[in-house]
DNA sequence: TTGAAGGTATACCGTTAGGTTTACCATAAG
DNA sequence: CTTATGGTAAACCTAACGGTATACCTTCAA
């Protein structure tokens, strides 16, 4: 098998696993095992699990935020409708049988210094999720769109906690409620 | 000197590593060496690790709350001003030097599994500190004190992670300011 | 046809994990 | 005075950890 498939291999299993079960918590054992790949050819292509984490943490960012833009988008056309849609997409997140929280707020749980290479990759994650708000913030013409971005942001990871900390599902619905008020306020000339 | 007071050496000692460097990444040898307690009576007091941890969550749960409510009561005098005060309180936890997170969101990370006894112990945990608001809510009259204070329970958790997982030390001032406008809509007779 | 590239399985390395056991020591109450 | 009680240090257990080494098997292009 091409090695480019091995390593996507090795990556979305590994990502399933710390997911689920955590990153310290998964052994590269069990990586492997599920894998279906010997441990010469993971370290063939990481130099680490360290390395394999943060491959796999890059690869998230990636597949959450397209997949936040492309569902927001989706179900939304105006700058404004979308800025609500995001909470939508939340809250069908949180209701997937495989909802176990943000990987990245989950992550920095495990790795908690600041400078460590994995906690910086998730504040990065964070920053982009924000940047995007901006621009819709900024397209439905809000006066400070940053500033609404960072409320929505907090928002959204309030209701990320919400959901999987308590188990309250409905917490989309609440914060987009609280979100509604907030993009009025910021949007009223 | 005296059990008990082993018993507390142990989780006071365990609760710092726990805190600063996670559950699974913090080994009962640590703790021990830590505490100048020897192996036989770390498990004399405790069944098992899960067993501490469960102590562990359990002492930081009346910890925090007991700090929290002290403080907020001691801040303000008036029930819309203490629901205010919640936030001061916050932000001030966030820029003391050892904050690492909500201990209680970063165990849900950590024991992932919602039927995880860490973890119903974190979500109950969470629901006193939203039992609390709502009755700072109920005082200051708000219409829905349920409500109320789940909104600003999440806004509270989102201030947290944004101060954790971004380094953003002034969560707690804009949390405050939208916790202000939904108080005032929430007061609104 | 040959030989590098990249894969496999498996054994192995030292370390650490959670947890148990043994033997001994101090204290304080009956 | 004795004997639980609760502590100590340290050896020990098995399993798992992250990581390395060896030997062999394909594939494919020079």
């Amino acid at each position: 098998m091409a090695a480019a498939s091995k390593r996507e291999q090795i990556i979305d299993n590994a990502l399933k696993l710390f997911y689920q079960n955590g990153f310290n918590a998964t052994g590269v054992d069990r990586i492997i095992s599920e894998a279906g790949v010997s441990k010469k050819t993971l370290y063939n292509h990481f130099r680490s699990k360290n390395e394999l984490v943060l491959a796999v943490l890059r690869k998230r960012d990636e597949l959450f935020r397209n997949n936040m833009m492309r569902e927001t988008e989706r179900m939304a056309m105006e700058p404004r409708s979308r800025l609500l849609a995001l909470f939508d997409v939340m809250g069908n997140w949180f209701h997937e049988e495989t909802f176990s929280g943000c990987m990245f707020i989950n992550a920095s749980a495990e790795f908690s210094d600041l400078k460590d290479p994995c906690h910086v990759l998730c504040a990065e994650h964070k920053k982009l999720i924000c940047d995007y708000i901006e621009v819709l913030a900024k397209q439905a013409g809000a006066q400070d769109p940053l500033e609404l971005a960072k409320q929505l942001n907090l928002l959204i990871e309030g209701a990320i906690v919400n959901a999987h900390v308590e188990g309250d599902l409905e917490a989309g619905q609440r914060a987009k409620r609280m979100g509604e008020f907030l993009i009025d306020l910021a949007l009223r000339s």
